[in-house]
DNA sequence: TTTAATCATATTGTATACGATCAACTATTC
DNA sequence: GAATAGTTGATCGTATACAATATGATTAAA
C-alpha cells in the first residue's frame, strides 16, 4: 500500500519501528525539523511520513501543535485488545479451513527463529513474537486482513509501552507452539481457544493492573503525596 | 483521528465523499494541480489529503505516476466483503450484549430518515443506507471498531462502483428493519444471521456476476469478438 | 508573592519553485 | 509501413521561504 521508492518511506519505516520497539515512548514529541535533520530530508518529506503514521493511529498529529507518539487511553487500550481478539479469531478460523501443511511449515520455520533469539537478543525476540501474528494473518491470503492485523498489533505495542510494567522476554513462545499444533490438527475450536488465551495473557500483563492507570494522571499521583500529615 | 481545522481536510472530505458516492469512479486520475485549483489550495495541501486517502485504501498513490481512485481487483473485492462480514458480526454481537433500549431508539430514528428519502433522493438514500452500518458500529462505543467499519464500508462502495451493475434503490431497508428487531430482542444469533444475509445480498449484487470480472480485461473482451467466423 | 500581559523564540501551515520523471508525439531510419 | 530514437509537455518529488500559531520567559502591575 505504501510504495517504498520515495524518500519519505525510510522516515516512516524507522519511526514506526522505533515506536513499536518502544524506543520512542508514548507522548514523545516528534518535531519535523529535527527528524528531517537526522534523515537529511526536508520537513515536507517528514510530514508525509507523519501523516501516514497518524492515519495508522501510531502518531497523534494536532494542528499547530505538531506530532507526538500516540498516548492511548485506558479505554482505547481495551478497544484495541478487543479488536485484536476479533481479528485474530478470524485469522485462525480461516487458516483452519485451509490446507494445513504449507501453513504449518511456514509457522514452524518462524518459530525456530523465535527460539533462536530467545534470551539472546531481547529486542529481536519481541519483534519476532509480534511478527508471528502478522505471519499468521498473511497466511490467510487476505491482504486486507493482514494489513489490519499488522496495524492492530502495532497499536498493541503502543498500549504495552504505555501501561505494561516490564516485558516478559519469554513472550508466549510455548503458546505459539500450541497454536501451531491446533492448526496442524485443523482443530478450529482448539486453535481459537488457544489464541484467545494467548492474547488474554498479553492483555493481562498490561491492563489488569489498576495502578498503572494513574501513571500520568497528575492529580492521582499528587493525591498519594497529600497524606493527612501535611 | 483527522483534525478538521486544516485546509487539507475539506479536500480530503470532498474527495472521500465523491468516491463513496461513485461520482469519482475507480481508475479516475486525481491530478494535484487541478484539484488544488478547484479548492483554491496549493499542491502541498492536496497531497496531504491524497496521502490520507491512500492510507485508507480509497486512492492509489503511485510514485511519479500520481494518484487515482483505487481500482479493487476481484480478489480484493472478496477480501473486503469477507472483512466486512467479520467486523459487522463483531458489532452485532457486542450490541446484543448491551442495553437494547437506547440502541434501538437511535437505530429507529435513523431508519425513519432512510424511509423518508427512499425513492426521493437516491444519492442521499444510498448514503443513509451506508451510514446505518456506521451508526451500528458507533453504538458499540468502540471508536476503533467504528473506524474500521467506516473504512471497510467505504471500500465496499468502491467495489460496488467497480463491479456492480446498477444500484438497487431499495437497498435493504427491510433488512435493516429486521436487524433492529433482532437487536431489540437481544437475540444475538438471529441478529447475526440477519446481518450475514443482508451483507451477502449486497455482495451478491456485486460479485456473483462472472461477466463483470472481465469488464476491463481487454483480451477477454476481444475474445468475444474473435468468433470462429473471422 | 502572585497574576496578567507582553514579547521572543520555536515550530508548524501553506505556498511556491525547481529539478526529475513519465507519457505522448514526432521524426528519422530501416 | 513499422520500429526506434529524440523531443516536448505535463505532472510529480522535494526543498525552501514566509506567514501564522503556540510556548515559555520576562516584565509590570496588583
Amino acid at each position: 500500500m505504501y510504495k517504498s521508492s520515495t524518500r519519505s518511506f525510510p522516515v516512516y519505516d524507522s519511526l514506526r519501528q522505533a515506536i513499536i520497539e518502544q524506543a520512542l515512548k508514548p507522548g514523545v514529541k516528534l518535531p519535523e525539523d529535527s527528524i528531517g535533520e537526522t534523515f537529511s530530508v526536508s520537513r515536507t518529506t517528514v510530514r508525509n511520513a507523519l501523516v501516514r503514521l497518524d492515519a495508522e493511529g501510531l502518531v497523534d498529529l494536532q494542528p499547530n501543535r505538531g506530532a507526538s507518539v500516540a498516548v492511548p487511553t485506558i479505554e482505547e487500550a481495551h478497544d484495541i485488545f478487543e479488536m485484536r481478539q476479533c481479528l485474530e479469531r478470524e485469522v485462525i478460523q480461516r487458516l483452519c479451513k485451509m490446507d494445513a501443511k504449507p501453513i504449518v511449515k511456514a509457522l514452524k520455520s518462524h518459530l525456530a527463529e523465535e527460539k533462536k533469539y530467545l534470551d539472546v537478543d531481547t529486542t529481536r525476540s519481541i519483534r519476532l513474537a509480534g511478527e508471528f501474528h502478522i505471519l499468521l494473518a498473511e497466511l490467510t491470503g487476505s491482504r486486507i486482513l493482514a494489513n489490519y492485523v499488522n496495524e492492530i498489533v502495532s497499536r498493541c505495542s503502543l498500549v504495552l509501552a504505555r501501561f505494561a510494567q516490564a516485558h516478559s522476554a519469554k513472550c508466549g513462545l510455548d503458546e505459539h507452539t500450541e497454536i501451531i499444533a491446533a492448526i496442524e490438527a485443523s482443530d478450529a475450536d482448539r486453535a481459537t481457544k488457544q489464541m484467545h488465551v494467548h492474547l488474554d495473557s498479553v492483555q493481562d500483563r498490561a491492563l489488569l493492573n489498576p495502578d498503572d492507570r494513574e501513571k500520568d494522571d497528575v492529580s492521582a499521583i499528587l493525591a498519594r503525596y497529600a497524606s493527612p500529615g501535611n
